[in-house]
DNA sequence: CGGAATCATGGGTATATACCCGCGAAATGA
DNA sequence: TCATTTCGCGGGTATATACCCATGATTCCG
C-alpha cells in the first residue's frame, strides 16, 4: 500500500490546510486562529493563571506564556499578577473583546464551510475519531 | 452546543498529540516525525529541487529548505546545486539511509497502534475526511 | 519558626511553519 | 546579442510549539 499514508503526516497537512482557512476567514481581524481559539479560552476562563489555561488548551505553559504575550502586545489581553505572587492572571481586555464579537460570525462561516465540505456527518464521524487519537 | 468544537482546534491538537506519539515512536533515531518523512520523500524523489519536494510534501519552498538544513546538519542529506545553477539538489546520504531502514519498523508500529486505537475501518474513514478537508 | 519540597512563571534553545524580498541564474523575445 | 522576464533559493521576520533549567513564591513539616 502507498506509503503516503502515514496517519501524522495526513494529520499534519490537513491542520496546516484548515488552519490557513481558518486564518483566511479571520485575517480581517488581525488575527489568527490559534489566537483567537486561545482569546476565546481566556475569556471564558478569565481571570485564569497560565497553567490552568494550559491544562485546558492542551499546550506546553511555555507556549501558553508566549502565546499569551503576542495577545498581550496587540492590546487584547492583560497579564497581571494574581494573588499568588507566583501566577500571572490572563483576561481579555476591551479591544479584546471587541475581537471577540467580530469575529464570532466569521468563525460560524468557516466553521460551516468546513462542515458543508465535511458532509452531512461527516463533521460528527470527524470528531469522533479525532477524539480517539 | 458546545463552541469547544471549532474543527479546525480539534485538528491541531489531534495533530500534536499523534506528531509526539510518532515522535516518541522514533526518538531512538534522534529524528521527529516531520524530519523522518521528509527524509523519506527526498529518498524517493532523489536528487529532488526544494521547489519539486515542496510541491510534494505541501509545505513552503522555505520551509523546506530549513527543514533539509537541520536534516544536512545532522549528516543524513547532501544539498549539492543542480545541472541548473540555481537548484539546489537534495539526496539522502548514507547515514540517512540507514535511519530510514531501522526507522521503518519503529513507523510500522506506530502507524498499526494509532490503527488499532481508530479500529477497523476508522483508519480509512478518518483518511477520507481529511482528503476532504 | 526555618529548611525542604513544591509550584508558577520566564527565558534559552531548537524545530516547524509561512510570508515577503532580494539576488543571481536562466529563458525568452525583439 | 541584449534587455526583460521568469525562476530557484536564501535570509529576514514572526508565530507556534516543546523541553529544560533558573528563579522566586508558597506551602509543609519537623
Amino acid at each position: 500500500m502507498s506509503k503516503d499514508l502515514c496517519h501524522c503526516i495526513l494529520l499534519r497537512k490537513a491542520s496546516r490546510r484548515v488552519s490557513s482557512y481558518y486564518d483566511e476567514a479571520l485575517a480581517p481581524l488581525g488575527v489568527n486562529i490559534a489566537q483567537f481559539s486561545l482569546l476565546r479560552n481566556i475569556n471564558r476562563m478569565a481571570p485564569v493563571s497560565l497553567t490552568d489555561l494550559a491544562a485546558r488548551v492542551e499546550l506546553d505553559r511555555s507556549t501558553v506564556g508566549r502565546n499569551a504575550k503576542v495577545l498581550e502586545r496587540m492590546g487584547l489581553v492583560e497579564i497581571r499578577p494574581g494573588k499568588d505572587q507566583r501566577e500571572a492572571t490572563l483576561l481579555v481586555s476591551a479591544p479584546g473583546k471587541a475581537i471577540l464579537l467580530e469575529g464570532a460570525p466569521l468563525w460560524d462561516r468557516a466553521q460551516a464551510d468546513i462542515e458543508t465540505r465535511l458532509g452531512a456527518d461527516g463533521a460528527g464521524r470527524l470528531r469522533d475519531l479525532l477524539a480517539a487519537l
